[in-house]
DNA sequence: CATAGATAGTTTAGATGTCAATAATATATT
DNA sequence: AATATATTATTGACATCTAAACTATCTATG
């Protein structure tokens, strides 16, 4: 009984913490998903495709764009229509798999992109900018360490069930 | 040139920090989602308004959850329907102002949601498992600075707009 | 009292997200 | 080669979310 108590007191303090990450988040997201909006006239997950195919300038097939932005295929499969028919995106065979497309920016996407990008990281500037460089890093540091742990314990229960 | 390319550096430590919260948060929702779908055939939105519900037995009106959750009224609503008809809530009429409806756990509610919170309490304290009690105190404490300038920093934009 | 504006909740249209089923193609195995 | 299995992307059904319009009610002010 006691030891359930403090283990449920334990909890309790990560519980918190969980809860608080989650509120951050939220409130940061909320200001970036109006800015884009507003100034854009785009949403977050078409800035956060765009932002992942910047990155690589030949393209990415459908199944690695899922994997990275962290969503289902389904949910890429809109989003890049949408970005398609915006003409910010182009889809392209892949050589030697006729199952596969690559999902590259075209150049009317890249110049939108560039824009974009600017203002999301004088946003997000603004939003963390109440810490102070050491408080980001000590941040970074320890997300870091939990990110590890949460992809490894992610692993070792799919291990599990396999 | 110089002066923009530091700028530019500095936003990039926290363009990194941002990117790397957003990570944290998703695989641990996903996690959470993915549990109460399997384990108790539910969603988190749903656990979320009945979480903020067990706290207050009298119940809460629409707008407050609303706010609570950071959510739009018209989201709650459809949550709220579906719980309703789920037989986990009830819209109880407020005295006094026949716009309002003070929404609250039923009795069955109640019992569904402390095995839920018990779970989840557990989820959590095992995805924060890899951090020391003292690095879960230093995030916290850093996260509620964020959360507070986060918070001042709205509260400005819609006083210049206003 | 009358009426203007504010507030509470719902509805609607549309974007985003999931899961499960499907179609097309690739790969492996016999 | 023939067949079974796996992989890639899309589709369909549905839940969640937003923004904006709408209904009903309340409140303040003349």
């Amino acid at each position: 009984m006691d030891l359930e108590a403090r283990l449920h007191a334990d909890h309790g303090e990560e519980l918190r913490l969980w809860l608080r990450m989650l509120t951050c988040t939220q409130l940061i997201e909320q200001r970036v998903r109006s800015r884009l909006r507003e100034q854009f006239e785009t949403t977050l997950p078409r800035f956060d495709l765009m932002a992942q195919l910047e990155r690589v300038p030949q393209g990415l097939k459908m199944n690695e764009l899922s994997r990275r932005l962290m969503v289902t295929g389904g949910n890429v499969t809109g989003i890049t229509d949408q970005l398609e028919a915006e003409g910010m995106v182009q889809r392209v065979p892949v050589q030697g798999d006729r199952r596969a497309l690559l999902i590259r920016l075209t150049s009317t996407g890249r110049k939108a992109f560039a824009e974009m990008a600017h203002q999301h990281e004088v946003w997000i500037a603004e939003a963390l900018g109440g810490l102070s460089p050491r408080e980001v890093d000590t941040l970074y540091t320890l997300l870091g360490k939990l990110k590890q742990h949460v992809a490894r314990v992610q692993n070792e229960s799919i291990g599990e069930s396999a």
